[in-house]
DNA sequence: CTGAAAGCGCTAACAG
DNA sequence: CTGTTAGCGCTTTCAG
């Protein structure tokens, strides 16, 4: 069971050798390199090529012109909410003749590694890295390989490279005032860990949105959890439900993603809590699920396909040389069934 | 704001000059041929290299050997669907040096060629197409490149390119027949349009059962929403909605996917039908989200994981000359939430 | 154990 | 408008 490989691929060789043409004009016309040649001519070699099933190497002309026009899109994981992203970016790459791969860390720092050592060594023209990496090491390297680079949601202080964020912190203040605005006063904050960036700023948020109040802000209803994985589900519900199973005094809650709320919901019906009659949720992303959950989900929702675009955007600008200053987008709130006022204490 | 291109990317060229070496050398001891070189030789090259922030371009070098050792993975949408198979492929890939790039068509049948094209043009060594192609003749140009191809969810006739499948029709046929079990006898079908292949033997496992249960087949309770976007679960939700405001004489129902399903269970909510008691739900896929709906989903389980990594392993196989064949994969039913005895009817 | 040299497929001066 | 030619960075005979 084997393709027989006789026929290998073409060449502008073999397309000059059956026109007559010299190779020169072969990859002009190939290249549509101005009008240097007559309409016979590129008639002649657009046929050939057809017929001899001819597709540019890329390879061989990212050798010779130090562009790949590949794009990488670096992740810590593929989900919903990166795979909204993606679709921006590739929107705006494609119009620019770019293409763009996605290339998953799983949440490993040495799969990131590898993901980047390939991506260098493929010269690829350009990296978008979502949510910043795991290993500040792995930064280096990229940063050593002057490769443009622009980052979405995680700001770093490095000149070179500018970042797409949302103003979190601005938000996740509003989404707590929401709360407060519908009578709560005992509102938890439940997060991954806080080295993602975003995520601080969502704390201050939160806590911004408590001292304008007049809340006492307590450590004691702030919730870290300090693994990332791959079961992210399984893993925020046991970790709610840990939270939950001590008798904890809430009424709302403001978690920072929405896979902790949706898991948070699930948690607390098991352990007899309703949602949103004893205890309201916020969630944060505005993945499309969480429109479909019971109850359905109040969440802030990030312009993500927006987001996409901007990075691409930017990371052109890089490419060729113009100048670019990072962009703060806007997300908005969105309020469904999660979320309603406080019932009277008794 | 602009990096300083002064320094560029160093060669073995700029390897041999410092150490003294030939570039011939220089290459041996990068790529670890054999023991044609000394220690000596070994130590100075390497620190040479490390000290000039060497990566060896794996443009040029795909120039010369023909290979690349990059893989594409193709698929219809970036999901978690796909993300768990991609994890899988990426798992295998890596142990024997291939990285894997994830290509999304965004049901675009352009953007599917386009996506093609680059995978072509940059030789890539192989090509893992999940679910099929929205349009036969892109897969005509990857069948005339000759590029090793696998496919996961979709069998082919073609006899070069194997596939990874699961027993569709064999599980279906126990979904249902667990729907039976239970009482149920009036019992919907649910689906994407029937050109994906997989749904239309997850069709005919529905029939299997129904027949052997002695219950006729009513093309009036089968559903194929012909629609395919990114806004899937919008879709589905109203594609439902709708079906269900008439007024449909159902107990139970087999949805081809469990992104039908879940939508399905809002839509029955907010028509003021209860799952399960009014009418029972069965999914397919097994999405991690689904153990997070309330109510949690009854589903098929899809080793998607298990599909990635044997998927790759074929591939490989057939890279490297070897004999392959197809494989089918086992499902399995995980019993939860949505599904209930029927009820007495009145 | 090491070096010289050819060439992968293509682009881009430069010369007509 | 078209052809010649010199590499891009690397691997790989073939000689030493």
């Amino acid at each position: 069971m084997n393709r027989d490989s006789d026929s290998k691929r073409s060449t502008i060789k073999d397309i000059a050798k059956i026109t007559g043409f010299s190779i020169a004009t072969v990859s002009r016309v190939i290249n549509n390199k101005g009008i240097f040649y007559g309409k016979d001519t590129y008639d002649k070699v657009i046929s050939a090529a057809r017929s001899l099933n001819y597709y540019p190497d890329a390879i061989a002309r990212g050798l010779k012109t130090k562009r790949t026009y590949n794009i990488a899109f670096l992740v810590p994981k593929t989900s919903e909410f990166y795979s909204e992203i993606f679709i921006g970016i590739q929107d705006v790459a494609s119009v620019s003749g770019y293409s763009v791969a996605m290339y998953s860390s799983k949440f490993d720092a040495n799969q990131e590694k590898r993901n980047i050592n390939v991506i260098l060594s493929n010269r690829l023209d350009g990296i978008i890295i979502a949510t910043s990496l795991l290993e500040p090491k792995n930064f280096d390297i990229i940063s050593m390989s002057k490769v443009p680079v622009v980052t979405i949601e995680k700001f770093l202080k490095d000149p070179f490279v500018p970042s797409i964020t949302i103003k979190n912190r601005e938000i996740s203040k509003k989404a707590v005032e929401y709360l407060i605005s519908i009578g709560h006063r005992k509102i938890g904050f439940i997060s991954e860990p806080l080295n993602i960036g975003k995520v601080e700023s969502r704390l201050r948020g939160y806590k911004d949105a408590l001292a304008d109040a007049g809340i006492n802000y307590d450590d004691f209803v702030v919730f870290i959890d300090e693994c990332l994985a791959e079961e992210i589900f399984d893993n925020c519900y046991n970790y709610v439900k840990n939270i939950f199973s001590k008798k904890i005094d809430l009424t709302a809650i403001f978690a920072s993603t929405d896979i902790i709320a949706v898991s948070a919901i699930k948690a607390l019906n098991d352990l007899c809590y309703k949602v949103p009659d004893d205890i309201s949720i916020i969630g944060f992303d505005g993945l499309e699920i969480t429109k479909y959950t019971s109850p359905s989900l109040t969440t802030v929702i990030q312009p993500r396909y927006e987001m996409g675009r901007e990075a691409m955007s930017l990371l052109l600008k890089i490419i060729n040389g113009e100048k670019f200053e990072n962009i703060d987008l806007k997300a908005k709130i969105e309020i469904r069934q999660s979320t309603a006022p406080v019932k009277e204490q008794n």
